[in-house]
DNA sequence: CGTTTGGTTGAAATGTGTCAAACTTTGTGG
DNA sequence: CCACAAAGTTTGACACATTTCAACCAAACG
């Protein structure tokens, strides 16, 4: 059981350590801590809303959404996830979710046992801090969500996410220049935004025709970065990329 | 500097205590710490959003809410705080925050100085998990938020939004019966779903004609609780009522 | 008692949704 | 490697939920 998991967890370790300072005893426990990795086919499911779960799942690489659904079937995409994001700390602290996860792309995730990690959590409160304030990080851009679905018009508001995208793998090194891996279908899109799918074509017509971004098979290039992001009412500020360690 | 708070913490100390556990030990620690409180008149604002925060804010009585702004003035409501509720626990553990906190109603707050409450709850991991528990349960509400302003139409959010109000009123021990003191006006109403104020006023109409509510002065009476909820695909468990204590 | 704030109502404008069909790309099995 | 199927994209016409504007009314307030 003491094995090392340190090149698995690479991509969440060196999130937590350069958005959170996570220490690097911490770390190295984290690395001893039982991992389980998987494969998850493009759409396929890995957490069910209202279902109880006792393992902590981290994505490692490609993407993950959680979702919502309404009564009437509707389902609204509450957030996303790069390799290196944890899609379910409510889980490992509630038991339960009330948010399901699933793969956008085929992508690669790892399971540790609530169980082990909490008592981890206890006995290491530095990290329980850390990923507190991953919590705390995770709610601060459900919130801008909140903003974007609810008082901006959905050329703004398809602009923003386009924005928060590419700067969220720009933050996680996942990619160097002014674009991203994009593998989102415009009905995704659409359902994250609170928009039918329709829509969500017709205004990324609108956004390409402006010169502003290029959307090719599964690439998203931003044309330009400065007036996307001022049409689109883009203000990184939410995603606190200044690691202003108040706390220790 | 040895004074005892609990009378006036008591509203934040049920519920942590309700809700998430807390000890009585960690209560106690909380009742000792500095406390300045101050009454706010109806709309002041408490938080600002950007500007950085040395103290925690704690609503002991009456409501007030989280908000965010748009570049263009659009205001969005992102969250509703009630007597007991921390509403910027952000700033607490990063020192700034995005979201700005306003008063509802006249209310009552208190003010826990940060470096004090971060101390504590260094000292205090089962205390600091307390407060991870509630940010995790804040990020949940934010969460049916964003499905409930994304994809349900106006008559079913401002539904669910009455009842989620109620139900929050009910398990705070804040009423009793089937409605709740109700401070809102309709334009914050409409902040907060994303919806314009003549909007809400007309199906605000159709729910009263329709037999689901009764709203007279400041009070908010919910006339048929079970048709209410159907209606409006009001399901509480994300309120997380169950305390499933899989963590000590 | 005037003034402000919030509520109510109507008419017209509009952004977005719905439906339906054609087209294109991707994926898959023969 | 092709052929077919499935999934995703694009486009148009039309419907409709919601917004906007504007006016009036009621209640709270100092």
């Amino acid at each position: 059981m003491d094995v090392d998991n340190s090149s698995d967890l690479r991509p969440l370790t060196t999130r937590l350590r350069q958005l959170h300072g996570l220490l690097e005893n911490d770390r190295a426990a984290l690395a001893r801590l039982p991992l389980r990795t998987e494969m998850v086919a493009a759409g396929r499911s890995i957490v069910w809303p209202g279902q109880p779960a006792d393992r902590c799942v981290v994505v490692l690489k490609g993407m993950t959404f959680g979702y919502k659904l309404t009564g009437g079937g509707g389902r609204q995409i509450v957030g996303l996830h790069l390799a290196g994001d944890l899609p379910d700390l409510q889980g490992l602290r509630f038991g339960t979710t009330d948010t399901g996860v699933a793969a956008i792309n085929g992508c690669h995730v790892g399971y540790i046992p609530s169980g082990a990690l909490n008592d981890l959590c206890s006995s290491r409160p530095s990290l329980a801090s850390v990923l507190w304030r991953e919590t705390l990080l995770q709610a601060a851009i459900v919130r801008e969500w909140v903003l974007n679905i609810g008082r901006r018009d959905a050329q703004t508001s398809l602009g923003h996410f386009l924005c928060e995208v590419v700067m969220r793998h720009r933050i996680a090194g996942l990619t160097s220049i002014d674009g991203c891996k994009f593998p989102f279908t415009q009905s995704m899109m659409a359902d994250a935004l609170g928009l039918s799918a329709v829509h969500v074509n017709r205004v990324l017509k609108d956004l390409r025709r402006d010169g502003l971004i290029e959307w090719a098979g599964r690439h998203l290039t931003v044309l330009d970065w400065e007036r996307l992001m001022r049409v689109s009412d883009f203000d990184p500020s939410y995603l606190h990329l200044d690691r202003s360690l108040s706390v220790a």
